[in-house]
DNA sequence: TAGGACTCAACC
DNA sequence: GTTGAGTCCTAT
């Protein structure tokens, strides 16, 4: 047994480090530790040094002993692959993906108790009034000597008293409570024939304990839920853990609901908003493989599952699932990778599944199952085009009068409503009538976003935020500020004009911020407290209402610009996905999409609904193009709060390209976002054929330069957003 | 000549 | 990333 250990520590700008195991200590890989660095001391997991070379190897006299092993299991072989890969894959530092991993300080500290107390049956020798009121009181209640006491409506003392007495004895309770365990059988689903044979085919893959990568395609409301559910019910009687990936943690709430209806508890949930007692507990059950089913953000893929039988990845076309900060990884291919380190099936569920996924099904690399139709009564929605060019809306309004009379009609059978623009707050330009001024971030390229409700101008970008300002900053004319272009505040007060009797609600990330408040909406909803939603994105997808029967995509362009590679991708899902929410009951669902070009391919595939006649042209221009999947992007980012200094260190990057056949290199350009929180940025873009290992490239291409360290390059493989 | 601003390399 | 040592400069 050697007295060596290479740790990666959490700290993203250091290699590996060695240290003494001291004797007494037991770690193995995989062993979270605690390490002393200079005068600090810092977290770190033990990995095999072969897998993980140090650029200098130290001889045994400098090493330093480790501190402590933490009080928690090591992370297992299949996570530390993941991890390895994810780093090498994504040119991220391992320790920045390690870190993910550990994403709760708190567990580390171990299993703590607390002391509670509870009767032990025995009579205590000297028995007074008080006494024997508590003890009848508190019969085989357990608790803490306070809570006791307001049991009994008796003082602390009492209690004490007891306790010495020996009628009353302290038990040690861990503080992480246990989670409820989902049963499988709890609320068996009614499936149709097409969704039994789905799921009879995922339950035999979970049951076969082996990688196994499906994609599960069917049209919103056919009911891909109940069917993996069935594959997660199959996990569950394994004993075998199963993680369940969403989106945003908005989604959560209406999943949280079918998921109790089908299982008969909550699964633990996992997401940015948990509080650092949650986080604890339920990193802790998940690392004991106490959690069987966790349901979680695209940062629960990176927990140190015990024994992972499933994973299902929800909504997989969404590209949120992509990491813009830190490690830009892509949750659903990252899943893809866990499932196959850890030998377990992954399930992709999408009604509009990415070009991506779907030329992975081509190739054979995926099952493809797919659901047809609605599940019972619903139908599909009629989708119809409004050509903002012939049926303009009124002067200064953003609705056609065709839009108008259908808002008005549904509103009259008592039916819900639902308009989408994906724009947060009023308007997203303000200026000033008077001298043109235009309130532009100070530390970003976008305009600050009026936001009427908070009586504020925001930076979506960086967060900046200041009063919306009664006079120009730049000529003082009072009152002199035009609001240009619309967002959903503006479209709900046209609503509100409109229908002055109708409830209308915004349904965005800046009213709906956290589960209690989508569980808030949803119940305001199912109630018919609400006739016309305005909402964001977030509104798209995950939702079931039966009685909501309109939908209106008030600008179906907006997606359009900016001209990345998945713009008529991205516009169709998103409106196949809005349009999906539609008619999900016995009523018929309308949708209206309101465009400037409803002769493009995208606005006619959406009303015709011919899917595969538009994915099969997106698919051959992209081939054509050797966009992804039939080449490969890669983006390196050089940003710095001193311009000058940016641009000299992009421009020498540009100058070391290597020259690579099947290799092109574009920039540096100024960002889209030329500056984005107070850093200036310039962005090249690699272009590369599908073969060739690009990380590899880069990684000499970079390794072989220097730069000052207030200039910061970072490179985003597989890049979705092209700000 | 003390103290501040800055750079730079080591941290195992 | 943080820290401490080393360097240079300035105010006194």
């Amino acid at each position: 047994m050697s007295t060596r250990a290479r740790v990666l520590v959490l700290n993203s700008a250091l290699g590996p480090l060695d240290y003494r195991v001291p004797a007494g200590m037991h770690v193995e890989p995989g062993s979270i530790v605690v390490a002393p660095l200079g005068p600090r001391q810092l977290i770190g997991v033990v990995w095999e040094p072969e897998r993980l070379p140090s650029d200098a190897e130290v001889g045994d006299n400098r090493l330093r002993n480790l501190l402590a092993v933490a009080d928690a299991p090591p992370l297992g072989a299949a996570l530390r692959r993941l991890v390895e890969w994810t780093a090498d894959y994504y040119l991220a530092p391992p320790a920045a993906v390690v870190r993910m991993t550990l994403s709760s300080t708190s567990a580390l500290e171990g299993a703590r108790t607390v002391t509670e107390y509870r009767a032990t049956g025995d009579v205590p020798p000297r028995l007074t009034p008080q006494r024997e009121q508590a003890l009848e009181r508190i019969g085989d209640r357990q608790g803490l000597i306070r809570e006791l006491a307001a049991i009994a409506d008796v003082s602390d003392a009492v209690i004490r008293g007891l306790v010495k007495a020996g009628a009353i004895a302290a038990v040690e309770v861990d503080i992480d409570s246990p989670f409820p365990r989902p049963d499988p059988a709890f609320g068996p689903p009614t499936l149709s024939a097409d969704q039994q044979a789905a799921a009879d085919t995922l339950v035999g893959h979970v049951a076969a304990h082996d990688f196994h990568p499906t994609l599960l395609d069917g049209v919103t409301g056919s009911g891909k839920t109940e069917v993996y559910f069935e594959a997660v019910a199959e996990s569950i009687r394994q004993g075998r853990q199963c993680l369940v990936l969403l989106p945003e943690i908005a989604l959560t709430e209406p999943f949280l609901k079918r998921f109790h209806d089908r299982f008969g508890c909550e699964p633990v949930a996992w997401h940015s908003g948990l509080r650092s007692t949650q986080r604890r507990r339920a990193w802790r059950a998940i690392a004991s493989g106490e959690a069987l089913v966790t349901v979680g953000a695209r940062s629960a893929l990176f927990l140190p599952y015990r024994n992972l039988g499933l994973i299902v990845v929800d909504e997989a076309h969404e590209t949120s699932f992509k990491q813009e900060e830190g490690v830009h990884y892509h949750a659903r291919d990252v899943a893809v990778m866990r499932g196959k380190f850890e030998g377990c099936p992954v399930i992709l569920a999408s009604a509009t599944p990415a070009i991506e996924t779907r030329q992975q099904v081509v190739l054979g690399r995926y099952e493809e199952l797919k659901l047809p139709g609605r599940f019972g009564p619903a139908e599909m929605p009629s989708i119809e085009a409004i050509d903002l060019i012939a049926e303009p809306p009124e002067r200064g309004r953003w609705l056609a009068p065709k839009l108008v009379k259908a808002l008005g009609e549904t509103l009259a059978r008592g039916e819900q409503s639902l308009l989408f623009l994906n724009r947060r707050g009023y308007a997203p330009l303000t200026l000033c009538r008077n001298c043109g001024h235009r309130f532009q971030c100070p530390n970003c390229t976008a305009w600050m976003v009026e936001h009427r409700l908070t009586r504020r101008l925001a930076c979506h970008h960086c967060g900046h935020v200041m009063p919306t300002p009664r006079a120009c900053p730049e000529c003082s004319a009072e009152d002199s500020l035009v609001a240009c272009g619309p967002g959903v505040e503006r479209i709900a007060d046209e609503v509100a004009a409109l229908f002055p009797e109708a409830k209308v609600a915004v349904v965005t990330s800046d009213t709906i911020w956290s589960p209690a408040k989508a569980a808030e909406f949803v119940g305001r909803m199912e109630a018919g407290d609400i006739d016309i939603v305005v909402g964001t994105q977030l509104v798209t997808k995950g939702y079931h209402f039966p009685n909501l029967t309109l939908v209106g995509v008030v600008d179906a362009d907006l997606g359009l610009e900016g001209g990345d590679l998945r713009a008529a991708e991205r516009t169709f899902q998103q409106i196949r996905q809005v349009s999906g929410r539609a008619g999900r009951g016995e009523k018929p669902g309308h949708v209206f999409i309101q465009t400037h070009s409803p002769s493009a391919q995208v606005m006619r595939a959406l009303v015709t609904g011919d899917a595969d006649a538009f994915y099969a042209a997106e698919t051959e221009a992209r081939a054509d193009a050797g966009a992804p999947p039939f080449g490969r992007y890669a983006a390196i980012i050089v940003s710095s709060e001193d311009q000058a200094a940016a641009h000299d260190v992009a421009r020498s990057v540009a100058a070391a390209a290597p020259r690579i056949d099947g290799m092109a290199v574009y920039g540096p350009a100024p960002a889209p976002l030329a500056m984005l929180r107070g850093r200036h940025r310039f962005r090249l873009l690699v272009h590369a054929r599908r073969a060739l290992d690009v990380q590899d490239v880069i990684r000499g291409w970079l390794g072989g330069l220097d730069w000052q360290a207030k200039v910061r390059v970072t490179v985003d493989v597989d890049p979705y957003n092209f700000l």
